[in-house]
DNA sequence: TCTCTGCTCAC
DNA sequence: CAAGTGAGCAGAGAC
């Protein structure tokens, strides 16, 4: 907390001595535990202060654009309401899930047996609409309102208001002490979910600035972090090879399970790789598999026996961390963060069975974060020794952002990169993809 | 005003 | 039965 008013501290960062009771809490009774120990001190520790720099930094963002952008969205998202308004006969409040079911399955009848919720209402999530959205026009033109009123009310209209009077600035607060996994979350707001996947979004990403016309923003995120983690800790030979060779995972993985050359992997083959290769991680079922593929439920439940039958060890590694939660209760990340699973003997198979799927991705989605908090304090330590005028900004899970003065910029790469990929030896290569722009969306 | 539900954004 | 980790929005109902 150097060189920062005290009143700006306690607005945006929680004091240090509250955050050492948080992780006290966080980490309870392990705290005996050697490497838990360690992990506090080594890790978690030095953190708070690299996280109170990156709070009270904060991000700039572009208010006359977002306000632009809050007008044409307005706009659009009227003219969608009046073309569902005519379509389903009436008027009613779009944004009631409750409202708008009977409309679409009693009214319009889409579909015979709709989806139902856990509390007894019709389904109208965006899997089950999307799947409908050949039935009847305005299932799309619902979709599409959906996602123009999320933008507007969660960001183009949230973010402005918390810009800092003072600093002028957004500040988010980030919680070193919540998730289950060891990852950051981020809150107030939370600058770990502003989007990127659909145009209209990435115009959201736009607003966020660098400092002045002297800075840039560089973006530097880890190449398939969690897969080089899963391919480190089961010793996979061949998902190993894959990446000491640098190729392309999803491509490779296609390669091997469809039996094609490299060169000859389609896009729909690829596609259906890269949702194993996630789908591995979060321990999906071939029921899973089938509902965000083009596939069948007896080519999902083939792809993924092929998928092992390529990745042999990967299977093995699986079984060994359930069992290990099975003996002892709890499974660890590479640096010994430790996730209890008291549901791991359940008798009720739902529950064990989300048990094990924690068992299997907690080591990977901790690793990840124990990996990217031990490159933080690296970066945050030299940039503070060597007096460096470039700002840490942000930290979203496998991507660090920061703020830098133009003549910086290619020094910075060379020590962000490299301070990222040597942050932990795992036994396979860590890979950095570094961008810059001059706005967050550019810098990707 | 508070809490829960349904939904959707990110990695 | 059925894909892991989060945060935040509006609606709806309890109080």
């Amino acid at each position: 907390m150097r060189d920062v008013p005290i009143e700006q501290q306690t607005e945006y960062a929680v004091e240090d001595a509250d955050v050492t009771l948080q992780l006290k809490e966080y980490f309870q009774e392990e705290m005996t535990t050697a490497n838990t120990l360690s992990l506090y001190q080594k890790v978690e520790l030095p953190l708070v202060s690299v996280l109170t720099d990156m709070e009270c930094e904060g991000i700039n963002l572009d208010v006359a654009y977002l306000q632009e952008l809050s007008k044409i969205l307005t706009t659009d998202i009227l003219q969608l309401e009046t073309a569902i308004f005519e379509a389903a006969g009436e008027t009613f409040n779009l944004a009631s899930p409750k409202q708008l079911g009977p409309i679409l399955f009693d009214k319009l009848k889409l579909v015979d047996k709709p989806k139902k919720t856990k509390t007894g209402q019709y389904s109208t999530a965006e899997d089950v609409l999307s799947y409908l959205a050949k039935e009847h026009p305005i299932v799309s033109d619902i979709l599409d309102w959906r996602s123009l009123q999320k933008l507007q009310n969660t960001y183009v209209d949230a973010l402005p208001k918390e810009i800092n009077p003072k600093t002028g600035r957004v500040h988010t607060i980030y919680n070193q002490a919540v998730a289950a996994t060891g990852r950051l979350s981020s809150n107030n707001p939370n600058l770990q979910n502003i989007p990127i996947r659909t145009e209209r979004g990435q115009q959201v990403r736009k607003a966020f600035i660098p400092r002045d016309e002297n800075h840039v923003l560089m973006a530097a995120d880890y190449s398939q972090i969690e897969l080089r983690i899963i391919a480190a800790l089961s010793k996979d030979e061949g998902m190993l090879s894959a990446f000491q060779n640098n190729e392309d995972i999803h491509s490779a993985t296609a390669a091997k399970v469809f039996n094609v050359p490299l060169e000859a992997v389609t896009r729909a083959q690829r596609s259906n790789a890269k949702t194993v290769n996630f789908g591995i991680v979060y321990g999906v079922s071939a029921f899973g598999l089938s509902q965000q593929t083009d596939l069948n439920r007896t080519e999902a439940k083939e792809l993924i026996e092929t998928y092992y039958a390529t990745y042999p060890k990967l299977r093995a590694y699986i079984q060994e961390q359930v069992d290990f939660a099975r003996d002892h209760g709890y499974v660890a990340t590479v640096l010994g963060r430790r996730r209890y699973l008291k549901d791991i003997n359940s008798q009720n198979a739902v529950v064990r069975g989300a048990a094990e799927r924690n068992a299997v991705n907690a080591p990977i989605q901790g690793s990840a974060a124990d990996i990217i908090k031990l490159a933080m304090i690296a970066i945050q330590k030299r940039l503070r020794n060597e007096h460096w005028k470039a700002k840490m900004l942000l930290q979203v899970h496998d991507e660090l952002v920061f703020d830098v003065p133009k003549d910086e910029v290619e020094e910075l790469q060379v020590l962000v990169k490299s301070e990222m990929e040597n942050a932990f030896e795992l036994g396979v290569p860590l890979v950095v993809d570094i961008g810059l722009g001059n706005n967050w969306l550019e810098a990707h």
